[in-house]
DNA sequence: ATCACAGCTGGGAGCGCTCCCACAGTACCT
DNA sequence: AGGTACTGTGGGAGCGCTCCCAGCTGTGAT
């Protein structure tokens, strides 16, 4: 970092002054006309736009930040390494959804991966030091400290996904226990008498509802849930491969699985192939997410839905309802619990 | 968009006056160790770090961006649309890439996608209002208005591909032509007779390049670059399936196809299935792009591998010079290609 | 002792806004 | 006629920095 940085634009931007000038009316006014205050008279507003018009008058959004003390940007922060592991496709839906949102507002999205501890520590100091007027964060772990040192400085933040069952702070998740519930009753439908289920990591309270999801099913179907027909893998398409190898082994009559994400599903179903076993026809296969890689699977993956982009936007409305009032921990927090959707396809 | 919107942090964050009057000295010796100034002496800048670690201090930097007339922060600008269509890896590739690069510097990244013209004629004005430093443009069409407008008004700008074979403006591309044409060879070399290949909308420069490196690897085997065996298509999964249902049709006896992306090869090789093609054995397939969709296709696909995220830290880089010291149209604009690789699997 | 010229330092001016107070004008009551 | 209560409006103050110009030291040459 060093030399003189210039300016990309107007040298010769017309500034709030001039537009008053021209417009033979004083600054504030013209403040006012900008900003939609009902406070003018339609005579003055109409010269005011004129002079915007004639000036090409664009309002200078850093001054405006300093001047009133918001930056009129949200920042999205990504932890980077998980996120390149486990959620690939949900991180672009994610954005997308955010950024869409974002567009109906005149806030400007902010993208922070953070890569490293250090990484994490420069964050708090950029969020502090006013430059966003809110945060969302992505895949936070159960031990991440940051969404208490927000809520400490007094930040808005919302999560995606929760941390525990009594989350304290906002968050938009979705359904994930109904979410496994109603793809593992879909496989005993089908009439699938061994289901099995590749799990998450246990400390992350996603992997946590997406097994107690299972579990419901199985014991709905009045069925006993046996641990052997559980494996635990971590999210990643290698984890997901060992899982199935494990499962093969030790109960080789399986002919249904559950896995927590599309590609530990994608994992399981190359095991399968190397062992000569045909999907659907021998093992039905459902993954959860519904995302790209589900349906560029062969054949394509039934796996449930969770509709990220739109988490994307519902953070996005949450996060500006606490910027516009902050909820504390005495009032009721926004949080919001997405459905989810079975969608069908030949693996199962 | 209305209302008070409450500063996030620091209630009473402590200014560099504050730091000031704490080191006992003038606002403009802690500026000066705040920038690493050489022109301090060493007690002083001993003194005044102290006060900054003891105050926690942190810069604001909205009020630097104003007084220095910079930002500290770059834009990405990517057009939703398209982007969802025909590059969905390659998109979280870039932001990847970017923001590693961006990760050194001070900088911060804007995020920004276009939907609709209505929305890239607001960009124009964001970016004319002093919120950036640079631009980095993300798969930019032959007739897109920006690159020019950027220019027009100073703000320094990277381009990722090129618009045309004389792109004037900086830009990073990756080697479309040697990359195809390396595929291609591969597939002839493995003794295949009747190549075919899935192109790009021809309108697109790195579509033509691509079909390029096609024709020059037949030729350079001494055959005939026969029209029936290539096909048009748009870059997407259904463009790739229509294409292969043609290339089956008038060619029955194809035996190799090159599609210019992943994604259309993923539709190819749905079509090849269906029609009772195997893979490799009776058609060999390869693509471009060598993104997530390649590694999960059955069989894997062999794939040109362009290094994606690559390509967002030489924007970064590019851009950066851009903003240090401007080339305009007199001097030698920044332009890079960087080399790909093939990267083979079971699919040829 | 005098001058020149460095190396450091303090602080005024100003970036382009918003906020808010004061005040003019009009209308409507006693 | 005087009061009260608005609506509209102008412009000072100030957000927290950087820039830059003086001024203040200390050194070495004259």
């Amino acid at each position: 970092m060093a030399g003189t940085r210039r300016h990309g634009g107007g040298r010769g931007r017309p500034t709030l002054e001039e537009v008053a000038a021209r417009a033979g009316v004083g600054r504030g006014t013209v403040s006012r006309v900008i900003n939609g205050s009902p406070r003018v008279s339609d005579r003055t507003r109409t010269a005011v736009e004129q002079a915007v018009a004639e000036l090409g008058y664009v309002p200078n959004r850093v001054a405006r930040a300093l001047a009133a003390n918001r930056a009129d940007a949200v920042a999205l922060v990504i932890p980077e390494p998980e996120t390149r592991l486990f959620a690939e496709p949900y991180f672009s839906d994610i954005i997308r959804g955010v950024g869409a949102e974002l567009a109906e507002t005149d806030l400007q999205l902010l993208l922070t991966l953070i890569r490293t501890p250090k990484e994490r520590q420069r964050l708090a100091d950029y969020l502090s030091a006013h430059r966003v007027d809110g945060v969302l964060l992505v895949s936070v772990h159960a031990d991440d400290p940051l969404p208490d040192l927000l809520e400490q400085i007094e930040m808005p933040a919302v999560l995606s996904g929760r941390r525990s069952a009594h989350e304290s702070v906002p968050y938009v998740d979705s359904d994930n226990t109904g979410g496994a519930q109603s793809a593992v009753e879909h496989l005993i439908g089908r009439g699938r008498s061994t289901v099995a289920t590749i799990t998450g990591p246990l400390d992350m309270y996603v992997a946590q509802c997406r097994l107690a999801g299972y579990r419901a099913a199985v014991r709905a179907a009045g069925r006993e849930v046996d641990p052997e027909l559980v494996a635990v893998a971590d999210f990643t398409e290698e984890g997901g491969r060992r899982a199935m190898r494990r499962l093969l082994d030790q109960r080789p009559d399986v002919d249904g699985v559950f896995a927590a994400s599309d590609v530990m599903a994608a994992g399981a179903r190359q095991v399968l192939r190397e062992n000569g076993r045909r999907v659907p026809d021998d093992v039905a296969l459902v993954g959860f997410e519904d995302s790209a890689v589900a349906r560029h699977m062969d054949p394509p993956l039934t796996s449930v839905r969770q509709g990220t982009e739109e988490m994307g936007r519902a953070m996005v409305r949450v996060l500006l309802e606490e910027i516009e009032g902050p909820s504390d921990r005495t009032s009721k927090r926004p949080q919001l619990v997405l459905p989810t959707q079975l969608v069908r396809r030949a693996s199962s």
